[in-house]
DNA sequence: CTGTGTATTGAGACACAGTCTCGATTGCCG
DNA sequence: CGGCAATCGAGACTGTGTCTCAATACACAG
């Protein structure tokens, strides 16, 4: 089963209706290879004749965006760009040069927020991490030396 | 010597002309309790008729950002904020009711983004912590139970 | 203190993101 | 097969951030 089936059995599970422009969505979403924007998707969606209104793929990125199936990434240029995901709690590396994205878990982060707690006396509710740089494969094809150093 | 005052005594030592607009702007921001947004000092330099154009805040939002002595922050519901803070490398906890942010430090973050570097190979450039709750004062007067639990 | 060159300014046009309205359509359930 | 509510597309609308350009004002020299 395709990430775009998946995606459409959410929805249907959750009460939406399976229309047609939803399944086109799905199917462009589980395409991307990386992040992409609401205007990625706009701009796909007329390149390939899907007939999806700009308002419809807003609307339909919130449904995502509300089952988990799809979360924001606030690029360093501020940018609101999204990603397919799981949907459990968890943060994403985000690769600068090609956009790809790698899920990670909680990696020790809940002993930092409860620490920033304590010192701070706020009680933290929610938190975002989000981390930038180079994936494996943009790694292996960088030009000059080979090391690999932070 | 108040807030406003090293804002613009960092501008000038950067080389950055001190203008009126600038010293206008620089008072407002240390007058900042919590987070705001360029539309906030759009709308008290209207109300207070300092006569500092739109184009004039978000240039020199732009400015204080590159010298590190604002920082934006992504709010969850996806608005751009920015707080006055020390140009340093840190983090902040947002206080989602009245908006007053308190900055941290690495806290144990380091640690967590060598882990993920080794977990997923990607060189990590560059990352961003947030975290929302409630502040101490905020939460001494919040209804209910005095317990404090997350 | 005055003149001068240049960074900076405000106004307003512009490009784009995201929301909303509304009449037309279509998926779903009986 | 209906019928109705959810959904749709078009396009108006709001708000954010950028850009251009002529006018201004800061800083510095003299």
């Amino acid at each position: 089963m395709g990430a775009a089936d998946q995606i459409v059995i959410a929805l249907d599970r959750a009460g939406y209706r399976v229309t047609e422009p939803r399944r086109a969505l799905a199917g462009l979403i589980a395409d991307q290879r990386g992040h992409f924007t609401a205007a990625d998707l706009v701009s796909e969606s007329r390149s390939q004749r899907l007939g999806v209104g700009r308002a419809t793929v807003f609307r339909t990125i919130e449904a995502l965006e509300e089952l988990d199936l799809v979360e924001r990434i606030d690029l360093p240029n501020g940018e609101h760009a999204y990603v397919a995901c799981e949907p459990a709690h968890h943060h994403h590396v985000v690769c600068s040069r090609c956009g790809r994205t790698s899920e990670i878990d909680d990696a020790g982060l809940r002993t930092v927020v409860q620490e920033v707690a304590r010192r701070t006396g706020f009680r933290v509710d929610e938190h975002r991490l989000e981390l930038f740089g180079l994936c494996p494969s943009c790694l292996a094809t960088l030009p000059g030396p080979t090391s690999v150093s932070a």
